[in-house]
DNA sequence: ATAGTAACTGGGAGCGCTTCCAATCCCACG
DNA sequence: CGTGGGATTGGAAGCGCTCCCAGTTACTAT
């Protein structure tokens, strides 16, 4: 309604705009007694401070910056988006700072560089990019603008990030898989330019090997994250009749649920499945599915953190943080011919 | 890198302040070749401007405010959240604005609000709220903030909203099943607190009442929007034997289906089933999914536009605005007993 | 009392931009 | 060659806040 300023509510309690400033910014050296009448006029009057002269005076808007790379297929419909925003919103809502969203659009990709890029606006940024070469990387860094990333970078070492071991999750499912005496495990990829993709391939190449298992290119094939991706891939593996799938998705896996279900395979009867995430409806499928859960709405409020944090000290050497995953056994993954028990719903802590 | 100031390229273009301010902001009554020479000072030293002073200075920051209520559970395993973002995001980025997004948590509540209000910030705010009472409603008429409702509001009709018809469309799907055959119709309801769950009620209800049947209390089940809700909600049905049944949602319709496949019923052909969204997954469920396509991701884009037309016309009266739905005639509501013929996946225009 | 010190308070100078408004320039016209 | 008026340009006044610094007040110790 009224559009009051801070010399108005100064005059209105009878003190200098500094001494209204101080008090709404809880610094000390204020008068008990003044401090009262000046909260009094505050309340009364219902002020709000006006943020934007604020953040230019300060030179601090408290304001995060959250980018998501439009190029990934499956961020609409995927709840890994949503459960991700969640966890940083929390965050943000809980140490009072605001975010603002960006999809880098491909056709709008420069000018959506110019807005993160826009001095005085944003503190820092989270960059949820997961790609391999993402031209928001190099452009904050060359602005000098603190940012996170949610997903490791696999070559720069100066890059903060918070992430999984992806490699190493993988791996491990697949040889609880190979635990279970499975022997023709495939795979389906997530993208290619995804490095969690990539990296998940990894773990499964190496836990093959390390059971002198030859992987068989017949038994790889590429999704990009999503249900349709991972429909096609299954069709693509069917062929070359693997008796384990390990999907690099829980939204893949059930497009492999569906292909197989589509041709009569029982899961896991006739081919055990396993996916990666947790996502919420992993429990869901038929059957259950046996996942790699790893904490999304955690990796988004350690994300936040280490931004601040990075904020804060913004001379600090780059921070790195691997958060655990576990593995979920659920039925998809059956008991493996040495009838090994999985149990409804156990779990294994890394 | 290095932080220049408007002042500063003036010096290196030999210009004053004004100037230089005229060319970015492309204002007339500059000399062509003044303006190429400042052009090539901007270009020279990668001049950006601070978002910051000109919002101040200006009183615009061309930052819109997007605003989700935490209340609504189905909010993190629907894709109707990220494709509605993506909807706002697409339209922001085509006309160069920006979008804060909060998630009113309850307890946060005030503060989140507060955020929301602050002065200088939020040229505008868009509110995917569809809940009935939402606070943050009041709260922005309060301080006079020009908005935007995702979803009708039932009562002040100075609100701008942009929604589908969700009686109507409910409505024709539940004509739809009558005309098929089915004659013990029974539906899952969405939230009663949101305005859309209790629409696609009144639809259900209006539909029965003008074939002169009355409504069961038995075959009206209520759930939330989540898959969870609707297999709760479908068990609950199922001793009150329906031949088909209306999910207010996708998602609480495979919950439904989830249920039914549990005991064993045949879907359609011993309960026919029909959702609401036309999610992406609804043609992938077993049988595909009779669904209500509603345009999510344009209901998006013209929330944005409606949103940016108040902003510039802030004393115009409402601006209302009901985006059609479409029938879309998949497997799950069978042939009933007309044998009417469905087809793959015939549409019906509204 | 009185100096000395600590606790408060107010004023002013910005933050970097927009936006008038007055000043200057330039050119066609007389 | 002078002159009016539109086209350009520069200067100054903020936008509403923070933050520093000097000034004022209120005590304590002597």
């Amino acid at each position: 309604m009224s559009d009051l300023t801070l010399e108005d509510i100064a005059k209105r309690a009878g003190v200098s705009r500094s001494t209204v400033s101080r008090v709404i910014n809880n610094q000390p050296d204020v008068h008990p007694k003044t401090r009262q009448r000046v909260l009094a006029a505050l309340q009364r009057y219902d002020y709000q401070p006006n943020a934007v002269a604020r953040g230019l005076a300060s030179g601090r808007m408290r304001i995060l910056g959250l980018v998501f790379p439009m190029g990934v297929p499956a961020l609409f419909t995927d709840p890994y988006f949503p459960i991700l925003i969640h966890g940083i919103l929390s965050a943000c809502n809980a140490h009072d700072r605001s975010v603002m969203l960006w999809l880098t659009e491909p056709e709008h990709e420069c000018r959506t560089i110019r807005q993160i890029l826009q001095r005085g606006l944003l503190d820092g940024v989270i960059v949820a990019s997961m790609l391999m070469d993402d031209p928001i990387i190099a452009a904050l860094q060359a602005r000098g603008l603190p940012f996170v990333v949610i997903g490791r970078h696999p070559t720069d070492a100066r890059i903060s990030y918070v992430d999984v071991d992806n490699r190493n999750s993988a791996r491990e499912m697949v040889a609880y898989l190979l635990r279970l005496g499975y022997r023709r495990i495939a795979t389906i990829t997530g993208s290619r330019n995804m490095i969690a993709g990539a990296d998940r391939l990894e773990g499964y190449l190496a836990a093959l090997g390390a059971c002198g298992i030859n992987s068989e290119a017949g038994l790889i094939a590429e999704g990009d994250f999503t249900e349709a991706s991972g429909y096609a891939a299954m069709q693509r593996l069917l062929p070359h009749v693997p008796d384990a799938v390990f999907a690099a998705s829980d939204t893949m896996a059930t497009g492999a649920l569906r292909a197989l279900r589509e041709v009569g395979k029982r899961v896991p009867e006739d081919v055990a499945l396993a996916g990666f995430d947790d996502m919420p409806f992993a429990a869901r499928t038929e059957p259950p599915l046996t996942t790699v859960r790893q904490p999304i709405q955690r990796l988004g409020a350690v994300a936040f953190e280490t931004l601040v944090d990075l904020i804060a000290n913004p001379n600090a050497p780059p921070r790195r943080n691997i958060l655990p995953t576990e593995l979920v056994l659920r039925a998809s993954s059956g008991l493996g011919s040495q009838g090994e028990k999985t149990g409804a719903e156990s779990k294994t802590r890394r």
